[in-house]
DNA sequence: ATAATAAAAGAGTTTTTTATCTTTTATTTT
DNA sequence: AAAATAAAAGATAAAAAACTCTTTTATTAT
């Protein structure tokens, strides 16, 4: 579904949204151990995230990655968008070149609806439901 | 969602069984050429295909890939299956090792739901179901 | 000012996926 | 039996994705 530079940079970002709660910033070597990534890797991604703007960070001794309340705003659709594209978005599930509402594949109207709930989903959840979601405790971020 | 390879297998599938309707054989060129696919790379992945017996080949002149009516009953949950193995079923929308009803991440109960329908969507479409659906007129399968 | 810290940037490497080319084996037709 | 056909199998090659290492730049604390 997405790519796995996609999965870390959701992790990463629900990470930060955790700490940035209680008002910390996060180092990248505490973002990957605390997501079970690897750190070089994990730190490209976060630039990238940082050069799009979808999180705050900051250089030398006490710096880190960090969110404000804007930040925190950002959905999984947004993550998804700047790491994997618009793929998602627009991609027929056969794979084929054309496929659209003139010249729908055989699953095109099936998978649009499916989509539909995909979409709500991702665009639906942001980060800031996501603190709330894992403060009950009900849900699991694990990992091993 | 799929790999690239399941990709062109599930076209590839749908193209021999649709020739297999008018009791046909295709070869590996028709093939290729039929769903916009590299030759070599499609053959690998018939072979692979018929070594799973999804389909029936035949050697020699008048040989080629055919499909009896049990074959036509696959469905793209199958082909899926045999390709990309069982990561679509199992795993975790946001990559998590550990995500389970005991241990659910934060959209699990969500995607849950939404995988039963993808889920639905693939088991519930044979090749049979794909003839049918082309014959009309109404649905497509356009690589250009 | 200097040293320490931590992200940004640049330059690789490795692995996986996708794609291509060649040889072998089985089958059919002449 | 010989020639032709077409899939099966094996071996490479190219591209993309995932991952690693090193240097540079900005910031802070001493």
């Amino acid at each position: 579904m997405f790519s796995k530079s996609c999965e870390y940079a959701i992790k990463a970002m629900i990470f930060v949204a955790q700490k940035s709660k209680e008002n910390l910033r996060v180092g990248i070597k505490e973002i990957a151990k605390g997501t079970d990534a690897p750190e070089h890797f994990m730190a490209k991604i976060m630039q990238d995230l940082s050069r799009r703007k979808l999180l705050h960070s900051a250089k030398g001794p006490n710096g880190g990655f960090y969110m404000d309340n804007t930040d925190l705003k950002n959905s999984i659709a947004d993550i998804v968008k700047a790491v994997d594209g618009g793929s998602f978005y627009k991609d027929c599930v056969l794979g084929l070149k054309v496929c659209s509402e003139k010249n729908p594949c055989p699953v095109h109207f099936e998978y649009k609806a499916i989509k539909k709930n995909l979409i709500s989903m991702i665009e639906n959840n942001t980060l800031a439901d996501f603190n709330e979601k894992l403060e009950t405790g009900k849900f699991f971020l694990k990992n091993k």
